[in-house]
DNA sequence: TTGACGCGTAGGAAAACGCCTACCTATTAT
DNA sequence: ATAATAGGTAGGCGTTTTCCTACGCGTCAA
């Protein structure tokens, strides 16, 4: 029915899992919206390769483009890592508890939320 | 120095960036540490290749393996997905600023906090 | 209008992924 | 001892990733 199924789950944990691209989030976030040029400079890599990773983050709804002129400005876009947190919410209660040396009790306890 | 690095936050966010996996991962959170058959009836898929997804979540440190006699129970470890939820939290005011209608402000206000 | 600049796309090569069918080891049952 | 069970490993195969160089398109400057 709506668009956050499995595959943009897929997209979005496979957009993280590349250290290049997790640096051009953490710049736009530091630093703000920014052009191609701006965040290349950071990267010991061609231009190109960068702009197929802008693409790779763009298409999991990471960030967004606005032209401006002949240059591309980058933006963060925060919504798709809301819906990881999301994801991740179930689970922290296993960490949680297990730092606190019960951690054994709830594995033979398991939960009962299923969708 | 320490073991959480670049390519360890590379390992985990890949192992997530599969269905049958953040699945397998599903199942040892809702119903408990289980041997590999078990987990198995629920994919369409041959043994071995489930062996294989075992072994990603493995080296991720997404689950530990424990032998009890000739079967193996895997049990969820949620420690690199704490990992993911600290990582997360630099981002977690861009959402929640920008669900209040005042994300453009940020824009322009980056933060200073650089590792 | 011509040239330089900013960025994306095309296409190719090497590596990694995800599945498969064998096959192997270890343990339990007969 | 033999057979069956549980599960990992080896190797093959098609697809995807990630880098590269070459090139195309739109925009601004001279």
């Amino acid at each position: 029915m709506n668009g956050t199924g499995t595959a943009a789950e897929d997209r979005v944990f496979a957009a993280l899992a590349n250290a290049t691209r997790r640096e051009v989030l953490r710049l736009l976030r530091e630093r703000g919206p920014q052009a191609v040029q701006a965040l290349a400079d950071h990267f010991d890599m061609r231009r190109p390769s960068l702009s197929e990773h802008l693409r790779v983050l763009r298409e999991a709804g990471l960030v967004s483009e606005e032209r401006s002129g002949r240059q591309r400005i980058y933006r963060l876009e925060a919504a798709p890592l809301a819906d990881v947190q999301d994801w991740l919410h179930p689970y922290e209660r296993f960490w949680r508890d297990r730092l606190k040396g019960l951690g054994d009790l709830l594995d033979r306890m398991p939960d009962d939320d299923q969708p």
